[in-house]
DNA sequence: AAATTATATTAAAACCATTCTAAACTGTTG
DNA sequence: CAACAGTTTAGAATGGTTTTAATATAATTT
């Protein structure tokens, strides 16, 4: 359980204006037992439900951005014409139910160290994710 | 090199209609020395450009679409707001240049063997892909 | 605490990749 | 060749995301 006080002080630390919309984005997604997975339009479902308050479509982008360029949060890379994203940011990789467009973790563990054994001039590697789609078993 | 007539039966024999524009796109796609990964824009201007053709936006979707059901064509999971796809179909990863925006190829050997450790009750797993995104490295 | 400045929010419009539509066209089969 | 099913097409529609520019709010200065 977090408190508001240090959400604010968490925003400002970052150098974000810690505004009413911030706040409550934080405690939407920060304020969970578990971390999960979301797209947009689950997150503005989210609030207008459970906090029951209107906010615009461009401050949840604009507040999703700043928040995965401080590193809170993880874009996962998927093909799919909607972006996903993860409130669990340490190191760990994705299976993708893809009759279901949902997201389950893999802990390193599940998967297994990777190494890369081929490197390119004048590049470094930032990430390393890896994405196992699922199917429907019908046997 | 593979002649029209190889097309016109491996489409044929796909149970798609040899059409004028399929022909095209076969040609462009799969006549090169080396494989290749491109998006939709990609394809479209090397068709306009190459073989100063006309063709429906449609019909590219349509068909690259009709390629990758069949197996021709892999599509490559990157959180972007178009799609990549690559002409190589055989098991491998790879390297996405954020600042170029483009992707390399990554054997199975640059990788090491991916044994998931974890499975889902009544799914089964169609893929495992590696992404490594790489950024300039200003050391 | 008021005034000033910088930053954030907003609704609506714009953007852009992709999909849909329905009419015209083409390959296939008998 | 006739008839049918499958394909192409231009343009409209869709839907996620970004931009715009006016308004509002937080932070800083006076």
């Amino acid at each position: 359980m977090t408190t508001t006080i240090e959400f604010i002080n968490k925003l400002r630390n970052s150098g974000l204006r810690p505004t009413k919309q911030r706040i409550k984005i934080c405690e939407v997604l920060f304020n969970k037992e578990t971390t999960f997975h979301f797209t947009i339009n689950d997150l503005v479902k989210i609030i207008e439900t459970e906090a029951n308050e209107k906010i615009s479509l461009a401050t949840v982008y604009n507040t999703i951005h700043a928040f995965e360029k401080k590193g809170y949060l993880k874009e996962i890379p998927i093909d799919s014409n909607q972006s996903y994203f993860d409130t669990n940011v340490t190191d760990h990789h994705h299976f993708y139910d893809i009759s279901e467009k949902k997201l389950i973790d893999l802990d390193e563990v599940d998967v297994g160290p990777i190494n890369i054994q081929k490197s390119i001039p004048g590049k470094k590697i930032k990430s390393v994710e890896v994405l196992v789609k699922l199917d429907t078993d019908n046997q």
